[in-house]
DNA sequence: TTGTAAGCGTTATCAC
DNA sequence: GTGATAACGCTTACAA
């Protein structure tokens, strides 16, 4: 196989300083900070790097060195409004610690997870941050990962074996719940996510625990975690006696709830009062406001990554971190005439 | 240096079978499909990679190929809701296409740029699509992708000596302002994007075309590209006389103008027209339900990935592809009475 | 049909 | 201070 003249390698950087490869490495290697390259030796290779565009291959540092500075982040699927600032968080912190991020949409799909793990060990990412909890379903993967050595962070669901972050969706939920009470509220519909969520059942916990804590009866109602899915189970709801209150999964689903209210001539809060989870931007901007728990999801992603870090420079398995959510008081809810 | 005894490598695997490395890379590599290797042969090492969970190592693979079936892609920010179909259309139809993709956050700032664009070619990405269009203010990067062949797409701007893919923004505002000139409107104002953003500055192009032909004054305020700049532009405008129609550069700002008008007790359509850009899913969620020009964002970032895949290929150079855009009509919009 | 060995672009270990 | 060189884990002529 002839070589390939094209891309510029440290041997073209050598050759036109006047040094041997050994010493090029020497010069960009952080490595070898304390060893003693000639300062008129290092100008030429600085000089001959910019003359040649030169940039090193991390493949072959890779190689040698057994670590990437890579991570895969997986996730069901980026177009959920929930997880862009969850991704942001996790690349903003990966960058700034050297680290890149090959990003994985799977759908919630177990053949695309499989397909996507299998992909992130063969490049051999550093680690992997699953976020959305769908890992279980893989039995073969945790073998393969302990192979491979790729260190795993769970987000958003209490990962077993390994390091994890999340907020407490279940005391949230009954927090939310307990105010909608508190408010006199004695009606209070549940619009749940989809069953294959595990974020989805955490909250639908917590709303049962407070209903049952107030010995009163739940409706609840399962759909999809995004605006329609919010509008249906809300118009199921308002046949016959209709709520007074809504407590929704997330607030994309919150708004479909609103629009379903306004649809069947219903007033926020004055007929029914409604509350969301997440606290996306669009809860400050809808009327009447919406009031919702809010949820660090940036920071969810940053703590991610540092623990992923964390656990690559061989820290000792850390607790679960859960981060702390905060009930926002807006406009959506009013006291039960 | 010791071999590192944990990984599992192909070595270890032909041990396992009783064959030469040559022998597993045979069974493995698809290139070598036409090449016999014995059914019986095959069979003990496959049995050999089962039983020892080996994933080849794509590292070494892409060092000796010259490929790393990886892809950068470079935007401004992930939380824009812009950006995530964009994302997932670039993301599956990479992985149907065998590339991973590695994401990175700009935030249009050239010292963050240049870092990912660096990171990527040390990475020896086989190409990067570049959406938001900041590329043009670094004026090294154009000659180290040159170097190491790296390609390059442009989504959202017309990529001067690269392939691209956009909508016509200018024509589509053009078609919106006469849609609302048509309805009767005169005093049309119109929210814009910030000025460091292409797109906003096409579409702020299109609607002065369409008022200037009908010898309209135009009114314009220049804002952030999300409800906050909607809003605030919006508040501005409602002092004096106010515009008896409002065109929003995207549907974002449109939401913040909703709730300036709702808190100025001007109502939709009654009072103010409003029309938005992108057609994001809460469009349809917002009550009145908003008119908007509805961009083909996940497909963008499909086709944006396809040509890349063309240029991998060693296609000749495309023609910049234009995908349309539609003018749907909601019940933001009234004729004036 | 299978094995041997060179080479991809680095870094690290030894000499000098 | 600097230079040879082995090694990382693969693929692919070329030999056997």
């Amino acid at each position: 196989m002839p070589r390939n003249k094209a891309a510029v390698s440290i041997r073209d950087v050598a050759a036109a300083a006047g040094v041997s490869v050994a010493t090029v490495s020497r010069v960009l290697s952080p490595a070898s900070a304390d060893i003693v390259v000639r300062e008129e030796t290092r100008d030429r290779v600085v000089r001959a790097i910019n003359e040649l565009g030169y940039r090193p291959n991390d493949l072959a540092r890779a190689l040698l060195q057994q670590r990437t500075s890579t991570i895969g982040l997986v996730l069901p699927d980026i177009s959920n409004p929930y997880y862009p600032p969850l991704v942001r968080g996790v690349e903003d912190a990966a960058s700034q610690l050297g680290y890149r991020v090959v990003l994985c949409n799977t759908d919630r799909d177990p053949a695309k997870t499989a397909a996507y793990l299998d992909t992130l060990v063969k490049a051999r990412v550093d680690g992997v941050i699953v976020a959305g909890g769908n890992l279980s379903e893989l039995p073969g993967h945790p073998r393969v990962f302990e192979t491979y050595r790729t260190k795993l962070v769970m987000v958003g669901r209490h990962g077993l074996a390994h390091p994890s972050v999340r907020v407490d969706n279940t005391a949230a939920t009954e927090d939310a719940t307990a105010h909608l009470i508190g408010l006199g509220h004695r009606g209070i519909a549940f619009l749940g996510g989809p069953e294959g969520s595990s974020t989805a059942q955490d909250r639908l916990l917590g709303h049962r625990r407070a209903m049952a804590a107030a010995a009163l009866p739940t409706a609840e109602r399962v759909a999809g975690f995004d605006e329609h899915g919010g509008y249906d189970a809300a118009r199921s709801l308002l046949t016959g006696t209709p709520p007074t209150a809504l407590l929704c999964a997330n607030d994309r689903m919150a708004f479909g709830a609103y629009a379903a209210l306004a649809d069947a001539g219903l007033a926020v809060p004055a007929d029914v009062s409604v509350v969301g989870f997440d606290d996306v931007p669009m809860a400050s901007y809808v009327r009447p406001t919406l009031t919702t728990v809010a949820v660090p999801t940036y920071e969810l992603g940053r703590a991610a990554m540092r623990l992923l870090q964390d656990a690559l420079d061989g820290s000792a398995a850390t607790e679960p971190v859960l981060l702390p959510t905060r009930l926002v008081h807006r406009a959506s809810c009013a006291r039960l005439a």
